[in-house]
RNA sequence: GCCAGCGUAGCUCAGUGGUAGAGCAGCGGUUUCGUAAACCGCCGGUCAAGAGUUCGAGUCUCUUCGCUGGCUCCA
């Protein structure tokens, strides 16, 4: 461990130190640059430029070259200490620096000079350039200063470093190798789902390969929750205005809401959530303390406005299906409550093949205390519910990380995050703590002493939303789906025509017992059905010729190339059969 | 939405100002074959859309649309 910190320690200055390097060769192309940060990030660095113009992908490698130079001249990583007073007139002709000076607390900062170029920077640096190793710049994008919408936009440059040429070359051919998991990709090829202009953007259309695995989970998780005590219901897409300003949504969450239809006298919209509607369910008559937790969930189709360059495969979308709910109970209840659906959370991920701690990781997400734009205000209320999440993380012995700013402006929330082929991080399945709510849509219970009581609301995803979590596991299995979900699970290749009928019969039999087969009756070869079999990643091969009619068996072909002996097919009919209830992960 | 890049047949891609191409897929035929691609032929394109420059534009310029990466945002 120590080792590993220590090493990674280095790699980290060597990467700041590279983003200075950087800095430097971008001035003396640029001598007008006015510089924003550059830090050490996973995997290289990167640094925020003001420019007279565009850089365009050619840029790079002039600036590698200097870049280069700058490391082969060894220029020595100098420390000083000054005064904000003199960093602010070394400074003066960079606004950007100007404003970090201003905000640093201290009397003195600190400065790193390598040659003539010197940056405002706390350090630590390696003691040379010399030291930098392995480097390559590799994209150029626009980012925010202090990463604000409201300000204005600068030239970022991405660099990758690694000690070594051969680390560098692995981390390439590893990248290579996992966008082949892209699900965008593997949903092409596998034909799971499509996109079309005229239907529009951010709004999957998805084929009927891709809607059994769709039902498949829809199935799996409905059958879960019924049996785990959710009432499933049905409630309309559309909603009044009025449903949002009451649950006082609208005003945190109209950027996220696609613009009202007016129809006749009222104004409907197009769902971003289906709590109110649950709420409306739930009040609908007067309820008792007997029947909480009063548990209500939905594969819920919502509608969200996501800008247009956020949009991404199925990952982020304008219109998805969440197996959402909200369980309404007495807050002593809700510690058991958020237990229980962690404990659903946890299993329907295990069912999914998918690992706490490889596959995925929990985030207690926070609100901000000073932030009454964006989170509603009640210090006690916020303070209460983090406490709750917290014991049960705590309870469960669950590992965890806190982050600010990520909770839900009604409360905080327990998020399950997973990441993408890229590595870039998404919420899969999430708990939320809600104390706002209850009191808006006047939701109430009366309780054993016969008065009527707040209840608190737990909303809660379980398999998240359904286009997000297909489009994790098909890149979690690069499409090699479990054999629950495969599309087609058995396909039955006749070796010559003349095996035809009896490829067909079993093809029958299969189907009658709910497997997904099918026959590969084409007039093609063999070799070229089981070519075929595999890349369209279909569990099971069977393979039928003289010897296998002769004996009613079938030789069994794996999608991982292997090859099972010869079977008596009413043996592999069974094992099927075993394999698919079992919902194994093969 | 913003910054940058990209957009050629269903798919993967060639084509750098001078008559739009290949492989695969599809369709028609021949072949009946034992565990990852048989053979022959045919069809298939307003080169994303629109405007401009030019004798001539897939190629250069502008606008729009879409996609990719990043920023912002998020299930």
């Amino acid at each position: 461990m120590v080792n590993n910190e220590g090493k990674d320690n280095k790699l980290e200055k060597m990467r700041h130190s590279a983003a200075h390097v950087m800095a430097e060769a971008v001035q003396s192309v640029f001598p007008e640059a006015r510089f924003g940060i550059g830090p050490a990030i996973e995997n290289g660095f990167y640094y925020d430029f003001e420019l007279p113009r565009s850089l365009t992908p050619d840029d790079l490698p002039v600036i590698e070259a200097k870049m280069a130079e700058i490391i082969a001249a060894d220029k020595p990583f100098i420390n000083e200490e000054v005064s904000k007073e003199e960093a602010s007139k070394l400074f003066a002709a960079q606004p950007y620096k100007l404003e970090l000076i201003d905000e640093i607390p201290d009397e003195k900062v600190g400065l790193y000079r390598q040659g003539s170029f010197v940056d405002l920077c706390r350090g630590p640096h390696v003691s040379s350039t010399g030291e930098i190793k392995t480097f390559k710049l590799v994209s150029i994008a626009g980012a925010y200063w202090r990463g604000s919408e409201n300000n204005p936009m600068l030239q970022r440059i991405y660099g990758l470093l690694f000690l070594s040429d051969k680390e560098m070359d692995d981390y390439l051919e590893l990248q290579e190798e996992l966008k082949k998991r892209d699900h965008r990709k593997i949903g092409k090829d596998l034909d799971l789902f499509v996109f079309s202009d005229l239907v529009g953007k951010g709004l999957p259309l998805f084929t009927e390969k891709g809607s059994i695995i769709r039902r498949e989970l829809e199935q799996f998780v409905v059958d879960e929750e019924t049996k785990r005590g959710y009432k499933h219901v049905y409630t309309p897409d559309l909603a009044n205005i009025a449903l949002y300003k009451t649950s006082g949504h609208y005003p945190y969450y109209k950027d996220s809401m696609y613009p009202v239809m007016k129809v006749e006298e009222e104004e409907l919209m197009l769902r971003p959530m289906t709590c109110p509607h649950h709420f409306e369910l739930y009040s609908s008559k007067p309820r008792s303390y007997r029947e909480l937790p009063f548990r209500i969930a939905e594969l819920a189709k919502q509608f969200r406005y996501e800008k247009s360059g956020e949009l991404t495969g199925l990952m982020r979308v304008r219109s998805f299906c969440l197996a959402d709910s909200h369980i309404i109970c007495q807050p002593d209840q809700a510690i058991d409550e958020i237990n229980s659906v962690l404990d659903l959370i946890e299993y329907v991920a295990s069912v999914l093949g998918l690992k706490a701690g490889d596959n995925y990781h929990y985030r207690l997400s926070l609100g901000d205390r000073k932030d009454e734009v964006k989170y509603y205000h009640d210090d006690a209320a916020w303070d209460f519910a983090e406490e709750v999440l917290r014991t049960v993380l705590v309870q469960r012995k669950a590992s965890y990380f806190e982050a600010e700013k990520e909770a839900a402006f009604y409360g905080p929330k327990i998020d399950i995050q997973m990441r993408n082929f890229a590595g870039k991080e998404d919420t899969a399945f999430t708990v939320q703590y809600d104390f706002v709510m209850p009191k808006r849509f006047g939701l109430t219970y009366i309780d054993k002493d016969q008065t009527e009581k707040e209840p608190i609301v737990i909303h809660r995803s379980s398999i998240g939303a359904i286009e997000r979590t297909m489009a994790f596991l098909i890149e979690h299995y690069a499409g090699a789906l479990p054999v629950w979900l495969a599309p087609v699970q058995v396909m039955v290749i006749p070796v010559a025509d003349r095996h035809l009928e009896y490829a067909r019969k079993l093809g029958v039999e299969l189907t009658g017992e709910g497997v997904r087969a099918k026959v590969d009756d084409r007039s093609e070869r063999m070799n070229l059905k089981i070519r075929q079999a595999q890349l369209e990643k279909v569990p099971f091969m069977l393979v039928v010729g003289d010897k296998e009619e002769a004996e009613g068996t079938v030789s069994v072909r794996l999608r991982s190339g292997e090859q099972l002996s010869s079977q008596p097919f009413e043996r592999f009919k069974d094992t099927v059969q075993i394999t698919i209830a079992s919902k194994s992960k093969d």
